[in-house]
Formats: C-alpha cells, structure tokens, sequence
DNA sequence: GTTTTTGTTGATCGGATGATCAACAGCCCC
DNA sequence: GGGGCTGTTGATCATCCGATCAACAAAAAC
C-alpha cells in the first residue's frame, strides 16, 4: 500500500476541518462515539493531537458532527409539495417519499441518528419534533382533507406508514440485512395501502 | 436514602448472579455496552472485583446479557396460531402481532436489540433471521392463500407491516417520544391497511 | 463454640483514553 | 533564499477501564 504523502503536510485549516469532519462522520458512524479520538485521528491521516487544535473536546467534535449530519437534511420545497392539492395525493406522497428516503437512506445519516437516539442527545429528539411538525402533520392534514370526511386518518397511522418505510433504512444499514436495492416499489405499495381506506368509501365492520 | 444493606452481605452464588444479572441488563440497556464494569458493580450493590467471580470477563457478561434477553422472546405457540385457517387472517395478525408487541416492548429489549444491532453482533442477525423464517415468511404465505391469486403481497409487504408496527416501540424507547398507551387500535389499523388489496378483488392499475 | 468453607472485598496492575504543550517544519512573504 | 508565521507532531499527564489476587468475614458444618 502507498500512502500518497508520509511525510507530513500542511493544508490550509478550512480544508483540514474538512477531511477531519468527514473521517469522523464515518468513523462515529460505524462504531459510534465510544470510538476513540487516536483512531479517528489514523483514519483522518493526522495526529490526536491535532483534532484538539480544531476541536475543543471530543463533545464538541461530536456537536459538529452531529449538525453536519443533521443540517440540511430536510429540504425546504418538500413541504410545498406535499401542499400541492393539484397533483393527486398518491403521487405528492411518493414523491416526497422518494426523495426523503434518498436523503436519509445512507449509512451515515441511519447509524448516527440511531446512536444519537440511544444516547438520549437532544438534537435527535428536536428533529423528530421538527421532521413531526412540518412534515408528518401536512400528510396527515392532507389525507384527511382528500378523504372528504369519509375517513378520517389518526396521526398514528401517518406514523404507520413513516416506520414501514423508515424500517427498510434500519434493516438495511443498522441490522445489515438484505433489502431490495429500489426501493421504490415498496414504499409506493405502502402508500397505496395507507391512501386505501379512502377507495372503500366506508368502513368494513361495525 | 436508607440502603438496605451497609454491611457485606453473603447470597447464595444462584441469587448473587441473578441480582447482577438483573442489574447488567437494566444498565446496558440504559447506557449501551459501553458502560463501565464499576458503574454496573454499583448499581447492583457489589464490588467490581464480584462480577469476575460470575463472569470472566466483560463479553462473557455482555453475552450472558444478551442470551437473557433474546432466549424465549419468542413464544412457541405463535407460529401454530398464526398458521391456524379456521380463524380469520386479520384475527390471527392482530392476535401474533398483540402477544408479539407486548413482549418486546420493552426498555430492556427494545434497547439492547438495538444497541447489539448497532455494534453488528451475531445473535441479533440471527433473531432476524430466526424472526424472518419462523414468523414473517409465514404471515407472508398465510396472505397468499388468502388472498386465493387475487392479490400476490411481497414478502416486503409483509416487512412493511412488521416495521410500521416495531417502529412504536423504536418512538417510544429508543427515541423516547410520546406514543399512545395502548397501541393495539393502531396495530389493527395497520393490519387492515395490510390486508386491504384482499378486499379491493383486483388491482386498480394495469 | 470452634473449624471449615467460600462469598466478598480493597488494593493494585497494565493498558487505553481524553487532553495539553513545547518543539518542529512546511508554506508564504519580501 | 532567508525569516517568520502557523499548521503539525511527539511526548507526556491524569484519569479511567478491565482484570487479578491476597486477605477478610459471613454462613455452614461439626
């Protein structure tokens, strides 16, 4: 194996905090942050020591990786077109699906939000919040409204349908398993299923 | 605080154990298995040097910890039900998924289940796929021969459905948001959502 | 009551970890 | 091309962790 530069090299502090950040958002990724700072530190190419010049304290690395992660992860035009009651009520929710899934769906973004979530941090829970508020509710505002009365949605069945979806990232890169490389189909069959109580016009039983 | 016991007390090797057993799995749920061997020595009330006198070490706990957990999560009787056709399929799936949740919803389960997936551990790739063959593919079946060709579900589908439902317990004790006390309403929706192509006869599309 | 057994403890070891600092050396400027 | 700024390093410290062991004491055996 040939490293491109064993001797050491200077980079301007911008790009350093770069390749620093990206080395522990997937080293914290894959072993979460009981990792420690020495083998972040090999992974990223540079001394221990070094990550304190650009990082107060392990705490504070894991803040910037976490807003890293976090921030910008909801796209501000989904809730537009979730909204949008000229496109039919299917199509906006596979859509939307579509591209969010695209958005969380990579190694990262799953295993860190879980580890953040077991550790109790508070970013993960004030985006659940915010991810809950503007997009869950929406869903759930316009189901209700394209039902026309005849159904009338709980906002656990929007839950429903957000974790039958949300679960195939978690099969896929917390629990490793195979999962169907398009997605696609899948989601679209549980939207169908969400949206089909507003085909049967009326309830079955009772 | 009055602690029950200043003094050393001398147990029973069966009682002793337990106790630390009890305590492991409470704390490693709580805190992951990064957790240290004195802060778990303490809270089951003895020395650190104690737990190497039950274990011999950290893994061997963790392990014992995890077969605690996992042996017996899933109850014998469920496939039987599960597969018994003179009761309607929505009632054996509200029945399976009834039991089913009432036994995993717990901290200790929900977390350490998903802790040990996060860290890659065997035996939770094995529940899986244990879960998988003995359960899931024959909810996936049973659907079929209901369905009589009418309707062909995926054993995706059927994933769907498993992962709408454990993403309560996910809400509830990995992210520690507020969900309904009693989830069986939300549980029997799903399952009818599922099982809603049986009633429609044919597809819409195509 | 004495002896034996063994559950339990305090002390300790080697190693790993987060964090610090003086010393070094690559890059920019003139 | 030589000086100076600063990005980078090796060494080091205090602490915490998993693991070990001789010594102690509570319960059992007689």
């Amino acid at each position: 194996m040939v490293k491109a530069s064993i001797a050491r090299r200077r980079l301007h502090p911008t790009a350093r905090r770069e390749e620093i950040m990206a080395a522990a958002v997937a080293y914290f990724a894959e072993v979460g942050f009981g990792g420690s700072t020495r083998e972040l530190a090999q992974r990223a190419g540079v001394t221990q020591a070094l990550l304190y010049k650009y990082f107060g304290s392990k705490a504070e690395l894991r803040e910037a990786v976490f807003k890293r992660v976090y921030l910008g992860r909801i796209a501000p035009h989904w809730l537009a077109e979730l909204r949008d009651r000229s496109v039919p009520l299917r199509v906006r929710l596979c859509r939307f699906y579509g591209e969010y899934t695209a958005a969380i769906f990579t190694y990262e973004w799953m295993r860190i939000f879980m580890w953040a979530g077991l550790d109790g941090d508070a970013l993960n829970r004030r985006y659940l919040d915010h991810l809950c508020d503007l997009l869950l509710v929406p869903v759930h505002e316009e189901a209700i409204a394209e039902s026309r009365g005849m159904w009338r949605p709980a906002i656990e069945d929007v839950w429903n349908l957000h974790g039958g979806i949300v679960y195939l990232g978690i099969r896929r890169f917390i629990y490793r398993l195979p999962v169907p490389t398009d997605v696609g189909p899948v989601i679209e069959a549980a939207i169908e299923r969400f949206l089909s109580p507003m085909a049967v016009g009326d309830g079955v039983s009772a």
